[in-house]
DNA sequence: AGTCGCTACGGCCAA
DNA sequence: CGTAGCGACT
């Protein structure tokens, strides 16, 4: 092949690119397959692909298909583009997830599958009710047969393209001992009827629409000149199926991914999409993204040797220019708690030394719950921390109430809106109202809230429940009423005044409701950037990212699934330990195949380092309360010596800072107290008096040397009653620079950062 | 209707 | 050891 050689006259989005990049960049035409190692520049590929395909006319800007795998994907490339070729990205209407793409296009063809252009899409919580509800109304024990089981199956059976009659055998017989396809059938109908949808539809429903609908199906043919997929080795069947069927005309399809960072085969990927790249699209070019720009030498060694211990690799060689770098540290501590002790005492003297934002520092997890060892850890000495993932935004309690009463004021006939909020906040219509409501819609054919309204001019209820409904009923009228006339996010506000809801959580004298509110003031902030409240409410039933407060420097917390395409300067890579790290449930279930995806995993944390990573592995770690003793990864033993240094000792050196700042430098000191269930290794690892003794505390005025850069506030005084998110409220006994310590009403004595708290 | 106490369960998680 | 979710109790 021969590429012109880089001049002086190359448009700018190619300058810079090494050699395979230009080519992905320069080969537009014909099937395209970019194996991209961590770190090789990808997305700067990608982005310049997208640019060159617009610079060069080769194509408007609503004619390039391009697919992310995040929301969070999307916006960068999007903003990335525009960095190239200016505002002409404004016109990529087509650049977004699997699921925003498929959503759009579902929305003009709405009718072809039964459904209104205005179909609601449905989270995961509103799918597990409708399914408990089918469950219900078919007569099965809930509990031998749980929705979530059956949402599950479900899920995945739409991430195979299959609709309830395409099930075979097998796959039908997989619940209630063969009435999982009837019950798929029933869900689906229920959809309809509610005129809504679940994610899973928004892609099967188009597949449908594109198999049986020829003429639609050629009209995007035709519209997409170029296809673009980000993350390839994660699309599942469906997704596959749809591109196919796109590409098949044109042929113009450029896929990027890494077989290596597949990571979400439980989640219906398939590794093999990309594996058979070749033969779907025969004449393919492949092209190898693998000079690193990211990490150092050892860091790629130590990646590449676990990697290489798995099979089946398309196979890829990274390699680096730079020569430096500190080797692949493997630290090994006694248990849970000491493992997050070292993790601070690293970051805060790697800050001191180095002066470095708390942002170069991220602590990769493989499980959730693992992140709250760092979490205590890290609010005790006054550390600024981000948990990235757990608790989505959308997910809380408080959004998806304030999101059903915008659902239920936008669209009257949303059902599941209306049962979420028909009490909340609490007015008296228990479930004896609640049932007759229902018994009215089903008979009638009506949507809820119709029949409430309706039921109000017949006896059925007591007279309180009515009055309650009557309110209720009126007010969403009203707010409907209303929604024409004000901005939509001034509406969200009075709506959530008017309902009682704002008033409910500041009744709430627990430590989260303040929280909450914010949460609230934040959705409502949100939605003024929306033209509509539609346009709003599909924005956030596909997204809502948790992506606000980034303000303050602050160490990242993440599993290692989320930090994907992530990189961070210094990366600590918690409890490589068997059972936890590959996790023995994923063993148990999947056996070799997913002992090799969570050596993907274990690549996948490893490469997310720049400068340093350090890998740490607890001899004991509390397991559901019971303390169990576990030995280092075998991930560990496959790292390659001459790009380690191993710290095995259990005590550790005694630094001046841990002298200084540690509560209690002793090891053994949060060893469980005696549960008296634990095996017998913890009484035999040390006498049991030091098990009993609670932590002596040890309160030192420290220097300015150690303060973390934050000035102290100068609104704060002893004895004064604060409130803190996670502890509630308590009463500041000592003030330490930017540091306090608290006596909380319920949580005890604590020490924590005064930014963490407000004057309560 | 709302609260309390018991039981069951506990990977990764986008849209 | 936590917690969430359900049924029984008030």
């Amino acid at each position: 092949m021969s590429l012109p050689a880089p001049s002086p006259d190359d448009p700018p989005y190619i300058r810079g690119l090494n050699e395979p990049q230009r080519e992905a960049v320069l080969t537009t035409d014909g099937p395209v397959l970019v194996l991209a190692g961590a770190g090789t520049g990808k997305t700067a590929a990608l982005t310049a692909r997208l640019a060159h395909l617009l610079w060069t006319r080769r194509a408007y800007p609503s004619e390039i298909l391009s697919v992310t795998f995040t929301n969070k994907a999307a916006r960068e490339m999007r903003e990335r583009v525009r960095g190239l070729v200016g505002d002409a990205v404004e016109g990529m209407p087509w650049l977004g997830t699997f699921h925003a793409i498929g959503a759009k296009m579902l929305r003009r063809h709405a009718e072809l599958v039964g459904l209104q252009s205005n179909f609601t899409i449905l989270d995961t919580d509103d799918q597990l009710r409708l399914l408990k509800q089918l469950i219900q109304a078919n007569d099965l024990d809930e509990k031998r047969w749980p929705a979530r089981q059956l949402g599950g199956l479900i899920d995945g059976w739409k991430n195979k393209g299959l609709t309830p009659d395409q099930l075979d055998a097998g796959e039908a017989e997989h619940f209630a001992n063969g009435k999982g396809q009837s019950l798929y059938q029933q869900y689906q109908d229920r959809l309809r009827a509610l005129n809504a949808c679940d994610f899973g539809d928004l892609l099967l429903h188009m597949l449908t629409i594109l198999r049986t609908h020829r003429d639609v199906l050629e009209q995007y043919q035709q519209r997409f000149r170029y296809i673009m997929v980000d993350e390839y080795q994660d699309t599942n069947s469906v997704q596959y199926l749809w591109l196919r069927l796109l590409a098949q005309e044109r042929k113009n399809i450029c896929c990027v991914g890494d077989d290596d960072q597949s990571i979400y085969s439980w989640r219906g990927a398939q590794v093999e999409n990309i594996l058979k790249f070749e033969k779907d699209f025969p004449g393919a070019k492949v092209i190898r993204l693998e000079q690193n720009y990211r990490s150092t030498p050892h860091i790629l060694a130590a990646a590449s040797a676990v990697i290489a211990n798995n099979s089946g690799r398309l196979g890829k060689e990274l390699w680096t220019e730079i020569d430096t770098g500190e080797k692949v540290r493997v630290i090994g501590v006694w248990d849970g708690p000491e493992e997050a002790r070292r993790v601070g005492e690293e970051i805060e003297s790697a800050q001191i030394r180095e002066g470095k934002s708390l942002e170069a520092f991220a602590i990769l997890v493989r499980a959730q719950h693992q992140t709250r060892e760092f979490e205590d850890r890290f609010i005790a000495i006054g550390l600024p921390y981000r948990i990235v993932g757990g608790f989505r935004f959308y997910e809380r309690a408080e959004i998806r109430d304030a999101l059903a009463y915008l659902r239920l004021v936008h669209q009257p006939n949303d059902d599941l809106a209306f049962e979420r909020i028909v009490n909340v906040p609490k007015r008296g219509l228990g479930d004896k109202a609640i049932a007759k409501i229902h018994q009215l819609a089903r008979a009638e054919g009506i949507p809820l809230l119709t029949a409430g309204a309706r039921i109000l001019d017949t006896d059925e209820l007591t007279p309180q429940a009515r009055r309650a409904l009557g309110n209720f009923v009126g007010d969403i009228a009203r707010w409907r009423d209303m929604a024409s006339q004000l901005p939509h996010a001034e509406l969200a506000r009075q709506l959530l005044d008017e309902s009682g809801y704002t008033a409910m959580w500041q009744a709430d004298r627990t430590a989260e409701a303040a929280g909450r509110l914010e949460n609230l003031g934040e959705l409502v902030r949100a939605m003024e950037e929306y033209d509509s409240l539609g346009a709003f409410l599909e924005h956030v039933s596909l997204v809502m990212d948790n992506d606000a407060s980034a303000d303050e420097p602050k160490v990242t917390i993440m599993t290692i699934h989320a930090a994907k395409g992530l990189e961070f300067d210094t990366v600590f890579l918690a409890g490589w330990e068997e059972g936890l790290f590959p996790s023995q449930r994923a063993l148990d279930e999947g056996g070799l195949a997913s002992l090799e995806e969570e050596r993907r995993l274990a690549y996948v944390a490893i490469t997310r380092a720049r400068r340093l990573a350090t890998i740490l592995h607890a001899a004991n770690r509390r397991i559901y309360g019971q303390w169990t003793s576990s030995i280092p990864s075998r991930f560990v033993g496959e790292l390659p010596d001459a790009h380690i240094e191993a710290e095995t000792t259990m005590t550790g050196g005694a630094s001046l800072w841990r002298a200084n700042w540690s509560e209690n430098a002793d090891p053994f000191a949060n060893v469980g107290r005696g549960t008296g269930r634990g095996p017998g290794w913890q009484r035999a690892a040390a006498p049991s008096s030091s098990f009993t003794t609670a932590p002596k505390r040890v309160v030192e005025s420290r220097g300015s040397a150690v303060s973390l850069g934050n000035k102290g506030r100068d609104d704060l005084s002893l004895g004064m009653r604060v409130f803190h998110q996670k502890f509630g409220y308590g009463e500041i006994v000592e003030i330490e620079g930017n540091k306090l310590e608290i006596k909380f009403e319920t949580a005890g004595r604590k020490r924590v950062m005064d930014s963490f708290v407000s004057i309560g």
